[in-house]
DNA sequence: TTCGAACCGTACCGTACGGTACGCCTCTCT
DNA sequence: AGAGAGGCGTACCGTACGGTACGGTTCGAA
């Protein structure tokens, strides 16, 4: 359908939405078996009318994995009165949100269908997902990082390195030992962590960075 | 087919490793789109025999990326006489293996196709996958780390979170990006950096958890 | 009240693919 | 040389699913 990763102004009604979310709560327990079929019946509409609105499977796919992605809220940080608490607050916001979703149901089954799909050359969904996620995090938490290196609270090299840095001492293994559906790694196994991994992650971020750590 | 972990002890023979790289090969550039009958026409064989031999199509899917991911080899580590030299060289070595394994090919199509199989329930690819990447790392890295630290090289709290600290500061977004096929992050642009995001990492893993640097 | 658009439910079509059956060849063992 | 096993190629079957067509119903506008 489109190439164009579309913009959040394309809106859908109430029933849209309604079909979306059948089609998500499918995608949710059934894995990549999604059949019109089944949306269809779900939702109680018919699949002309899915193949109205969508166009095809794909359309489909792409308006549920576009319009779940797009809700995925990053925290805004008050990048004006920066302190080294401040800071810290930040950052282990930043990882708290990033853990918590990344570890979900949805997060988890969006993901994997991307991946499915990236795996045939359409790299559609792969995309949206990739600007939702990783992107959208890198967006959101370089500013931060620069103004807190403006502010004498951080020395990087580059903030692409800080960003990256970050974003692996949070994310560690976990992510890709869930898409794996590793047993030994239930959702509420590492939700009881989530606290203390927020805080060893900021702990470590800071030492590696923090101004104090290499003056 | 088999739910348990086939143990290595089962050997193919030649030209059942024929069908398996044909196989591989088909998986490496179709995606998941595998076909049974693609496969006998590349492995110039018939169908009955693929049935005959892998039973079905999961089968033949679990025996591929079994044989496949056996081939992994993680670099063994005379833990011995342990310095920081040797240490530091050891964990680069760990690095560099583990990141030049994930940005391949194969590594990539096995990791997608086992996530896909993954989001059906049938978590056998997965397990497999797992067992042959991050566990088998966690395997051979926890005893080196374990021995620096009875050197007085390192410190940290538990092996485990070290190793998953490991981990996370050497892979980053590298994998997820490269799984849902970010464009922006080709295997030869990532590649041309290997040696210098190894010795990041190294460093930034010593910073953290050297015994100098805690002391 | 009537018209028409949107939409539901269902039936239908074509195709792709997993799995099976069978005829023929080749190679080995006796 | 004869027999049997293993294996190739192809034809075939059943089904699941993407996509389309169509009759019937609701609802809002004129």
């Amino acid at each position: 359908m489109a190439l164009a990763i579309k913009v959040n102004e394309e809106t859908f009604t109430p029933r849209q939405q309604a079909v979306l979310t059948a089609a998500l709560d499918l995608l949710v327990e059934n894995g990549d078996g999604l059949t019109m079929t089944a949306v269809a019946r779900r939702a109680s509409c018919s699949k002309e009318t899915l193949y109205k609105w969508f166009g095809d499977r794909d359309g489909l796919l792409t308006a549920t994995v576009q319009w779940q992605a797009a809700k995925v809220r990053m925290p805004f940080v008050d990048r004006s009165h920066l302190n080294l608490k401040a800071l810290r607050a930040s950052l282990e916001q930043f990882a708290r949100d990033l853990l918590t979703t990344i570890i979900g149901e949805v997060s988890i089954t969006l993901n994997r269908t991307a991946i499915t799909h990236a795996a045939q050359e359409k790299d559609d969904l792969g995309n949206i997902v990739l600007e939702n996620g990783p992107l959208a995090i890198r967006r959101r938490l370089k500013p931060i990082l620069e103004a807190a290196r403006d502010a004498r609270l951080l020395r990087f090299p580059s903030s692409e390195e800080a960003y990256r840095t970050f974003f692996g001492l949070v994310v560690r293994d976990v992510q890709i030992r869930l898409l794996l559906g590793d047993k030994g790694l239930t959702q509420s196994n590492v939700e009881a962590n989530i606290e203390a991994d927020v805080k060893t992650a900021a702990d470590q971020f800071l030492a590696l960075y923090g101004a104090k750590a290499n003056s």
